[in-house]
DNA sequence: TTGAAAGCGCTACCAG
DNA sequence: CTGGTAGCGCTTTCAA
């Protein structure tokens, strides 16, 4: 079913047609019903490649994210969509699993679909495919990562002064043993965030020791990173985890085995999803407005304003730390 | 950046071109090498629409879903995408929010898209619905609803069964009060899920009394859900959840009102979601083969074998109990 | 207010 | 093994 057979039964050219599906108003109100009722009647659904390739122009979005179980990305998807609705776009996702060759495949495919504009939120970001998304003449926001410029806007959140209030605080309630558990990077052996918080450490409680643990971004990561910090023999008084999903496989571990939180040992985590408040113990954690960022986004790569192209952003969120019930004295 | 560029530079025809980026094998490998080095010195990317449209076939199967920060859905979308993967396919997600009008915009835009496969993995189908998918030739296969024919399939689990586990389970145990909280449904006052409880009781149990209160299905939906449970004066013994992201909410608000889960109240999920093993307590609930789902689906929706059109499949899942620490006598 | 026709970038068929 | 070319279904001038 195409154009031109909703332009014959209407007696009409396809033009008549395109304009009328289109909403430009220039067609009289009896061949535009005619036509509408002709589309109607035949089921027609415009084909949206044949529309993008002849409009050049695309209404859609593209975003790469890392991990999408991890509601911290879902968040700012569902953000980001609910936005590029608002405005007439959709939104395109893929996850990557924070493997560098599917970003890759990710970011080809996004540049093959010729998005109008493409989130990338994913810690594995190599610098030469942002050359590319830049040749590519594709606008882009990126979170952490890389500098603005051109058609390239960027979005951070300053974890360093996240975890620098997350490592105070607890020094404030007297702890001096601490445990990272991270998450793999593939961004060299010392990830930035696992360097945040040893320089936060070094910075804020340099008398203190502390362990550091890797594992994947996942629930079961978290528990596996947490059984690496309690079996090391190093016997921390708090557990900082570099995010909340991880935090709920620590939480778990620590409970089956026997440790109380946060009599025993202090949890915190980072991101603020709203899981974190359903936990027993609720976490402590740092908070990333992720709806803004995804709002922000879309805003940044589709310009609301009258004229034309997206000029380079720079935004830096300030996060806010969040106490709840997993942390305590030493 | 267009075909015709590569081939004018590497001084051979577009046909040759689309050839050797399609891997047709009979470019001689001096022609080939040439075209491919040009392609990458100009950093080419084919333009999919135009693929899609020239060629006539999508390499893309949409999935819609209801409610994407349920993991329970997230899963079957990783599934099925890994499946997709697996064999050169890309899939593209909707997520309607348990929206009608969102299903039906969802399902336009699918169309529109002219996707080779579409997984409708909703709970708020419309019948009128699954014609349209039919006249567009679009194979669809659908989890939980409607009937198997022409290019439909559907997918369904026993969801009757695995609740009246539940709840043999539970009168097993000696509780006699029970409470069901389930979540907004579309289709019409009584949904099917809660019609299953009460069955089950009046089934299994037909001496017990029962509660029903719906709410969202999230985590805030599930603590509103015990909130009006706790506040009917109706005190249960147990509390029911229709999934286990709500069961969350549920346990949270239990935790919160001094109730010791399992002593004074039992609780149970339904999916068996990953996180249901992380919570303290951990959740009894019923499996439900998210991962099979997807596969499943995709493999119905683009057959591996040597013909072609997929032919309509019934496929009936019956779920099993998985008892953990969440319930306990009565 | 409407129609004719030239593409959009690619695939696939037919020749050579 | 390679090139020419006719579409795929739609949008968008340019004329009428």
């Amino acid at each position: 079913m195409n154009l031109q057979e909703v332009a014959k039964r209407a007696r009409v050219s396809t033009a008549t047609v395109s304009r009328v599906l289109n909403g430009i108003d220039v067609v009289s109100d009896q061949t535009r019903a005619r036509v509408l009722k002709v589309a109607a009647e035949l089921d027609y659904h415009p084909n949206l490649h044949a529309r993008t390739l002849a409009g050049g122009k695309s209404r859609t979005v593209g975003m790469i994210a890392s991990n999408l179980e991890n509601p911290f990305f879902l968040d700012i998807y569902t953000a980001l969509e609910a936005s590029a609705h608002a405005r007439g776009y959709e939104v395109v996702v893929a996850n990557t699993g924070y493997d560098p060759a599917q970003l890759v495949r990710s970011i080809d495919l996004m540049i093959g679909r010729r998005v109008a504009g493409l989130a990338v939120v994913v810690s594995e970001m190599d610098h030469s495919l942002i050359a590319q998304l830049t040749r590519a003449g594709i606008p882009a926001v990126f979170y952490d990562v890389g500098p603005a410029a051109g058609k390239i806007s960027n979005i951070r959140v300053n974890y360093r002064t996240g975890i620098q209030k997350v490592v105070a605080y607890l020094h404030s309630l007297g702890h001096r043993r601490l445990a990272f558990a991270g998450h793999h990077s593939t961004l060299g052996p010392t990830s930035e965030r696992e360097k945040a918080f040893l320089d936060a450490v070094a910075q804020c409680s340099p008398t203190a020791c502390h362990l550091v643990a890797n594992a994947a971004d996942s629930l079961s990561g978290g528990r596996q990173a947490a059984r690496e910090i309690l079996s090391s023999g190093f016997s921390p008084t708090a557990i900082i985890c570099v995010n909340d999903f991880m935090a709920v496989g620590v939480l778990r571990e620590l409970h089956d085995q026997g440790f109380r939180v946060p009599v025993d040992i202090s949890v915190t985590g980072f991101d603020n999803i709203q899981l974190a408040e359903y936990l027993s113990p609720s976490l402590t954690t740092v908070h990333i407005p992720r709806a803004e960022i995804g709002r922000l986004a879309f805003d940044i790569l589709i310009p609301n304003s009258p004229n034309g192209d997206p000029q380079p952003n720079e935004t830096l969120i300030d996060p806010e730390l969040v106490v709840r019930e997993s942390t305590g004295p030493a």
